[in-house]
DNA sequence: AAGCCGGGGAG
DNA sequence: CTCCCAGGCTT
């Protein structure tokens, strides 16, 4: 499958490209250690970098280690966490932390293995935390080096909807045999598929392995499907998204005025949920734990827990 | 394998 | 307006 001549090419070229034009991210900073590196990680989960960046600082400013995290109440968790969306990530990254504080030592286990084992850690979180952060050779696969390798190896404009065996396969006969090289290796595909290689409209006149790319060479074939978008206006994740955004804002409402409450914030656009959208909802949300009900006063209320 | 789970900026 | 983003978890 893979041509040793040809990988060779593209471990130089993409790797010297990286080298350049690579950007200074503050997880990327040799003194940011493998807490920083996980908290990036986590905040990454399909939301881009420019919106993590001033979460992240704030974040380990002023949680700078795992235990300081686990000792924090899920509130403030909640809150810190702001707008990157899906917030039952800022729990389980709390719940990895006290993991990580009470059966690590305060210190991010430094294998795949360990870290998968860890709330909110997949696959890509695993290996990536333990190539960027402990050198370690693992494959990584994220959305954009799958991007970059479909179209400068497999000839295609996008990859599989999901990640294949195929897939996995093929990045793990691209990685460059040094360790060292590998970790730049994930580093630098990744890169080249955010700045350079992107989905909307690869900016083909500054990447470095055009002249070898095979999408290029097959003549840029459409993709071989279109491509189906989750639906969002009128869905509970838009509903849940409003209710969480007045939780942040005002910590306590009550179960009465949220549908009021949301519908004025203009969250839901001309969305109206009936009831039982808000019901199902709510107990949703409580479920996840980002919120807490109280049924003991005069009225039922809603809260950010802990 | 498929569905669910936020939010916002780019095109 | 649609699309997409350093995915993970549940069924």
């Amino acid at each position: 499958m893979s041509a040793p001549v040809i990988t060779s090419t593209l471990h130089r070229r993409i790797g010297d490209w990286f080298d350049v034009h690579g950007r200074a991210l503050p997880w990327r900073d040799p003194e940011c250690g493998p807490w920083g590196i996980l908290v990036s990680e986590v905040m990454l989960q399909q939301t881009p970098v420019v919106r993590v960046l001033p979460v992240w600082t704030a974040w380990m400013e002023r949680w700078p280690t795992p235990r300081d995290l686990a000792s924090e109440s899920p509130a403030e968790v909640i809150r810190a966490w702001g707008r990157l969306g899906y917030p039952r990530r800022a729990l389980r990254l709390q719940a990895a932390a006290a993991r990580i504080a009470g059966a690590h030592g305060n210190e991010v286990p430094d294998t795949a293995a360990e870290l998968l084992a860890l709330p909110g850690v997949g696959t890509y979180t695993a290996a990536a935390v333990a190539s960027f952060a402990f050198g370690r050779p693992e494959v990584v696969v994220d959305t954009n080096i799958r991007r970059a390798h479909a179209r400068m190896v497999s000839g295609r404009a996008l990859p599989e909807k999901s990640l294949t065996a195929a897939e996995m396969a093929l990045a793990r006969d691209l990685m460059p045999e040094d360790p060292l090289e590998a970790c730049r290796w994930n580093a630098s595909v990744m890169e080249l598929g955010a700045l350079v290689c992107t989905a909307r409209a690869p900016r083909c006149g500054q990447c470095p392995v055009a002249e070898v790319c095979a999408w290029r060479e097959a003549g840029m074939p459409a993709p071989h499907y279109t491509p189906t978008g989750q639906a969002w206006a009128g869905t509970d994740r838009q509903v849940r998204g409003a209710i969480m955004a007045l939780l942040r804002d005002s910590g306590q409402v009550a179960l009465r005025e949220i549908t009021e409450r949301t519908t004025a914030a203009g969250a839901l656009g001309a969305h109206r949920p009936d009831p039982a959208q808000f019901e199902r909802c709510v107990a949703g949300l409580v479920a996840d734990g980002l919120a807490s009900r109280d049924d003991e006063g005069p009225e039922p209320l809603l809260s950010l827990p802990g």
